[in-house]
RNA sequence: UGGGGUAUCGCCAAGCGGUAAGGCACAAGACUUUGACUCUUGCACUCGGUAGUUCGAAUCUACCUACCCCAGCCA
């Protein structure tokens, strides 16, 4: 195992030192997430962590669906899990589902029994609740605590055969109902529920919690790494000590890491959330562009890779923060600036009107699909005397640093004329209608060179397409008109379905620099205040 | 007033006792038939605070302060 591999965060120091003091031969890492929603940008970023860290170190990763509340999950998630993972281009070596340890997990369980370190508790939720202490005060015992290995034996089994009803009785690990650490407290590892789970159906009554199957489904797979999020630090403890009683157990025990989950400034991650927002029908769907879903990121026109490299330039650490979306946003613009094919897009149109050339004409003008590529090819953009162009292309009253149209200035139209602007056409009510402009073909002799170069389309040639715009309350979003992309373009199969521009990010100073699909989101800020989801800036710290 | 964490540039984030990496953002200049891209330059005498140890501290010690997580039969 070659420890010689330069650690890029602390995740890694520990694994080589593990490597070191452990003799570990090879790093296996697992994505255990639970069946009960899309994978969202959060997501990612454990996957990144999970796949990543064992590729480094030549070692491999698991995926574990984590499905022991048959409550919430089901196998559509399962399948958008899976295909979100391949969709990024990760590849899990082995599949499990924690539903298929149940009998091991329930082994387990029966050996804490039998060596008294765990019980059968008649304590209804609300009074383990009530004996559990609190934050500050230490935990009473339960008064079941001492009862027999057998009565707790025969007591579990009952509790399997299907003998209580759902709360009536739980299984709970003998630890210290005074331990400074809630999570310590007697912790509940097997509960009752006559749910039916997506995968196992009636099979089961109990199901193990969390915090007793995940050690002992890592252990069962050989995991050496068990990353997860923050939160569960609290539960290192228990983690281990699962592992250490249980006697089920044998070789290298996993070692649990944690690390902070991400915070994308302007949107929330929270499962809860984001569920209740596509059930209450606040958004078309999980894949709706407003939501933070791999499913949404993937419909605005993001890559795998460059989501992918987000979760690289954001790193694995431990504190608490809030990521900018701008880092996103550039690293897909990163790597469209390289092969995104460049079209001509006008988002909101002038007219203007080019006197001096032919109405009847029309003309071929060859535009670089791709400038940056010596070896892009070209496409043809028609060229008539009505275009439309960007509102904000001209400006009558110009500052001394506005290099695009103006009146009586200059400007060229990309790959094609030099035009002026000698009348501006406003209506009755001042607004600017249309402006009159001519070509000025010898501006080369008259050493005319402009400093700005702006997009155009043919008015009678160039094809409108749809954007949507959402307005502050989440609602059905409101269609309406308003890009256009020339009409060359849509014959190119690549943007036959453009269904919208997205300048989002993109529209920086002047032109547009890239077309792509997806949606335009003016602005999305997802967020909950007073039990309704708003697109404000609302911290979720304020809408608590 | 319990336990567990975290504090380094506007946002991420390296750093592990030897005198503050990098990315994003931003600013200035050069180039330019996309005011983009690219290039060049600038951007923390300072690391939550205060003491202390040391020739030397963001790194060690002590004491403060702020923020995050934990009292689901969720994960």
């Amino acid at each position: 195992m070659d420890s010689n591999i330069t650690p890029s965060n602390f995740i890694e120091q520990a694994i080589i030192d593990d490597i070191k003091e452990k003799g570990i031969k090879q790093i296996v890492t697992r994505f255990p997430p639970e069946p009960n929603g899309y994978p969202h940008i959060g997501h990612v970023k454990a996957m990144c962590i999970d796949f990543l860290t064992a590729e480094k170190f030549k070692g491999y990763t698991n995926l574990r669906m984590d499905d022991t509340n048959p409550s919430k999950e089901s196998e559509h998630f399962v399948k958008a899990l899976q295909s979100a993972i391949k969709w990024l281009g990760f590849r899990w070596k082995k599949m499990y589902y924690a539903s298929d340890y149940y009998d091991f997990l329930f082994d387990c369980a029966v050996d804490l029994i039998k060596q008294g370190k765990a019980y059968v508790c008649d304590l209804s939720a609300e009074e383990i609740s009530a004996t559990r202490g609190t934050l500050t005060e230490p935990g009473k015992n339960s008064p079941y605590r001492n009862r027999s290995v057998e009565e707790n034996l025969q007591m579990f089994m009952d509790m399997r055969a299907d003998k209580y009803k759902d709360g009536e009785k739980t299984l709970r690990a003998k630890i210290d109902m005074k331990h400074p650490n809630i999570n310590m407290r007697d912790p509940i590892i097997y509960r009752i529920s006559h749910e039916t789970h997506y995968r196992q159906g009636n099979k089961w009554c109990i199901y193990p919690m969390y915090d007793f199957a995940h050690p002992l489904e890592d252990a069962h797979e050989g995991i050496t790494h068990s990353l997860c999020s923050l939160e569960f630090e609290d539960h290192r403890p228990l983690y281990n000590w699962v592992l250490e009683n249980v006697r089920l157990v044998t070789g290298l025990k996993p070692r649990q890491i944690e690390f902070a989950r991400l915070n994308l400034d302007g949107t929330i991650m929270s499962k809860r959330y984001l569920r209740e927002l596509v059930e209450g029908g606040y958004v078309d769907g999980w894949d709706d562009p407003r939501m933070p879903t791999l499913e949404a990121f993937k419909r605005r026109g993001y890559t795998p890779s460059s989501i992918k490299e987000f979760c690289t330039r954001i790193g694995v650490a431990k504190s608490n923060s809030l990521v900018q979306p701008h880092i996103l946003e550039a690293c897909i613009r990163e790597e469209l600036n390289k092969n995104a094919l460049r079209v001509m897009a006008v988002v909101d149109p002038i007219k203007i009107n080019i006197t001096n050339y032919d109405e009847k004409r029309t003309e071929k003008v060859l535009v670089s699909n791709n400038p940056l590529d010596p070896k892009s090819k070209k496409h043809t953009v028609i060229f008539s005397n009505e275009l439309f162009i960007e509102r904000e292309d001209f400006i009558e009253k110009p500052g001394a640093k506005f290099f695009r149209l103006t009146p009586n200035g200059y400007v060229r139209l990309m790959g094609a004329y030099i035009i002026k602007c000698y009348e501006v056409v406003k209506d009755e009510l001042g607004n600017i209608d249309h402006l009159n402009c001519s070509i000025i073909y010898d501006a080369k002799e008259q050493g005319i060179k402009p400093k700005g170069t702006i997009h155009w389309l043919s008015r009678k040639h160039c094809k409108q397409i749809r954007t949507r715009k959402f307005g502050n309350l989440l609602k059905e979003g409101e269609v309406f008109e308003s890009g256009m992309l020339d009409k060359i373009v849509n014959s190119n199969s690549m943007t036959e379905n453009v269904s919208y521009i997205e300048p989002f990010g993109f529209k920086q100073k002047g032109n547009l620099q890239f077309v792509r699909m997806g949606y335009y989101i003016e602005d999305s800020k997802l967020s909950k205040k007073d039990d309704k989801i708003y697109l404000e800036t609302v911290s979720l710290k304020d809408s608590k």
